[in-house]
RNA sequence: GGUCCGGUAGUUCAGCUGGUUAGAAUACAUGCCUGUCACGCAUGGGGUCGCGGGUUCGAGUCCCGUCCGGACCGCCA
């Protein structure tokens, strides 16, 4: 619809000068300058539109919760701190000088709490605090959909809350999701590599040496020579880049490069080029028979046209360096479509994970996670192979949501606390109000929390949660109109009496 | 804490191996035109090339230092 509009009168009612940058649906303002300029940005309409997803999706998840007989209660933001986790942000007491408050890292005790008064179905879309360095995806102020019920089990969180993410994708976005697929975190990294795997394509994991199966002798070579690489490796996997045969040798050494990085930090790239006329050309042609890297082929499925990138080291280490070379494959390979829509749960996550750092075990989702009944009596000779009842909700390789069944017994309570190292005079300072309350007939529990801000930007189709937010924190904090900390004044130290050394 | 990339008009950027007066686009201003809608035309203002030092006859360009920004890794129960 046109609109003309015939000016009788014109009155100024405020100068304008002029904006630092374009305020248009393109700008051509940066990032440092957006920030800065906030105000301004707002009113470029697709940072406006995001606002209003943002809104909009929240409305949503509010009508479907209630629907449900879901209650949203309020939680204190001024808290005890509580160990383990990230870093928390801190409040200085002036009614307890020299002590401090922690910003809540997420209301998980207050909401178990919740669920030893009875209120069955508790959410709060609430915001959360981690001290931590900013990422993309990350911002130390964040917006969570906190949920927890209480007499459920597993099967029935997944399917209230895949219920959550089914009727968000219907009434926001118009699609009608299939049935969210699972898969264990067993599977996960061994097909993916990753916890969180972007199953918008397939290129999985196909291994030719695995240390749990001893009988995988693919990497073994027909030819006198041996490969070295392969013959130290614990493991040797690769991926089908479907389709890539025709690399150049520059294209096939920039992957090289990437998988190298730093960041990556990976030694080498091994391929096999499947020739559009059926024959085979690897990288290692003298260690392996034609017949060998046939069944290589075979292994892979691959077609003629086909490129097979293999790469060896441990285990561990070279599933999470093919995870970046496989996403980097789908980026270029163009598999990564903003406007598909792969979610999937991960179940089964280890109980506990060990921190080279602190040579202790942490809890890979929270100390208050239960684990599965049928590991607890592994707890003593087999720490690492515990698995929880803890499940992730994945959306094109990010990860949107996580829970589990908690804990709602004192004494499985208290000996998670004593595997995790805490003393039982620390478990019962730090968590003793949270066990105390474990007494007075709490009910079986569990729940979810989803990121806000990440699901917004996923429905919006962004790869940062920034502009999903009126106003985030950047890099910096200096020079932009919000998030600088403020220096406190020297008579409010003395009066808070914090020593500053 | 680490690795890499960057800092030149209001803005986004170009500026090769050092060489006259540092450019483009866009924005802005003025005028003209105008049923235009990324309008068009003409004219104009606008830069201590992040900062400090060095090499050189000469530095936006090379070297050292420093500040700032970005991406990623570490970190994110």
């Amino acid at each position: 619809v046109e609109i003309e509009i015939k000016v009788s009168e014109l009155k100024v009612l405020n100068a304008a000068k002029l904006p630092p940058f374009l305020i248009e649906d393109e700008t051509d303002g940066g990032d440092d300058l957006r920030m800065k300029y906030r105000y301004l940005d707002l009113r470029r309409n697709p940072v406006r539109n995001n606002l209003v997803l943002r809104h909009k999706m929240a409305q949503e998840i509010r009508k479907y919760l209630d629907n449900l007989d879901f209650i949203e209660v309020e939680t204190p933001v001024l808290i005890k701190s509580t160990p383990e986790g990230a870093r928390d942000f801190v409040v200085p007491s002036r009614m307890n000088p020299g002590e401090f408050y922690a910003l809540p890292q997420s209301p998980q005790t207050f909401k178990q709490l919740l669920m030893v008064s009875g209120f069955d179905r508790y959410f709060q879309i609430v915001k959360c605090f981690r001290d931590e360095d900013l990422r993309a995806d990350r911002q130390p102020e964040f917006t969570q959909i906190d949920c927890e019920m209480a007499f459920v089990e597993q099967e029935d969180i997944l399917n209230i809350f895949e219920g959550l993410v089914r009727h968000l994708f219907k009434q926001v976005k118009g699609i009608d999701l299939v049935e969210v697929p699972r898969m264990t975190y067993a599977d996960a990294m061994r097909l993916y590599g990753s916890d969180k795997p972007d199953t918008r394509f397939g290129m999985q994991f196909v291994e030719l040496k695995n240390p749990e199966l001893p009988e995988l002798q693919l990497w073994k070579g027909s030819a006198e020579a041996v490969f070295p690489v392969f013959e130290q490796a614990e493991m040797v996997v690769g991926i089908n880049a479907k389709g890539c045969a025709s690399y150049t040798r520059k294209q096939v050494d920039e992957l090289t490069d990437f998988i190298k990085r730093p960041q990556i930090g990976a030694t080498g790239l091994i391929y096999l080029r499947h020739n559009a006329d059926g024959t085979l050309k690897s990288s290692v042609d003298k260690f392996y028979t034609e017949a060998d890297l046939q069944k290589w082929a075979e292994a892979f499925k691959s077609e003629p046209g086909d490129l097979i990138l293999l790469m060896a080291g441990a285990a561990n280490k070279v599933r999470k360096q093919l995870n970046e070379l496989r996403l980097e494959m789908g980026n270029r390979l163009g598999l990564r479509d903003k406007n598909t829509f792969a979610p999937l749960w991960v179940l089964d996550f280890p109980l506990l994970e060990w921190s080279e750092e602190t040579g202790r075990h942490h809890a890979m989702h929270h100390p208050f996670t239960s684990p599965k009944p049928e590991d607890i009596n592994l707890l003593d000779s087999n720490p690492d192979a515990v698995r929880a009842n803890a499940y992730d909700l994945v959306i094109n390789g990010t990860e949107i949501g996580g829970g589990s069944i908690r804990i709602h017994d004192r004494d499985l309570q208290s000996l998670m606390f004593k595997h995790l190292g805490f003393s039982a005079e620390e478990a019962q300072k730090q968590f003793g109000f949270l066990m105390d309350a474990f007494e007075y007939g709490a009910p079986p529990h569990g729940g979810i929390a989803f990121g806000f801000d990440r699901l917004v930007s996923i429905f919006a189709g962004l790869d940062s949660i920034r502009d999903v937010i009126a106003f985030p924190k950047n890099n910096s904090g200096r020079d932009v109109m919000i998030d600088s900390p403020s220096t406190i004044a020297d008579e409010q130290l003395k009066e808070l009496k914090i020593n500053i050394l």
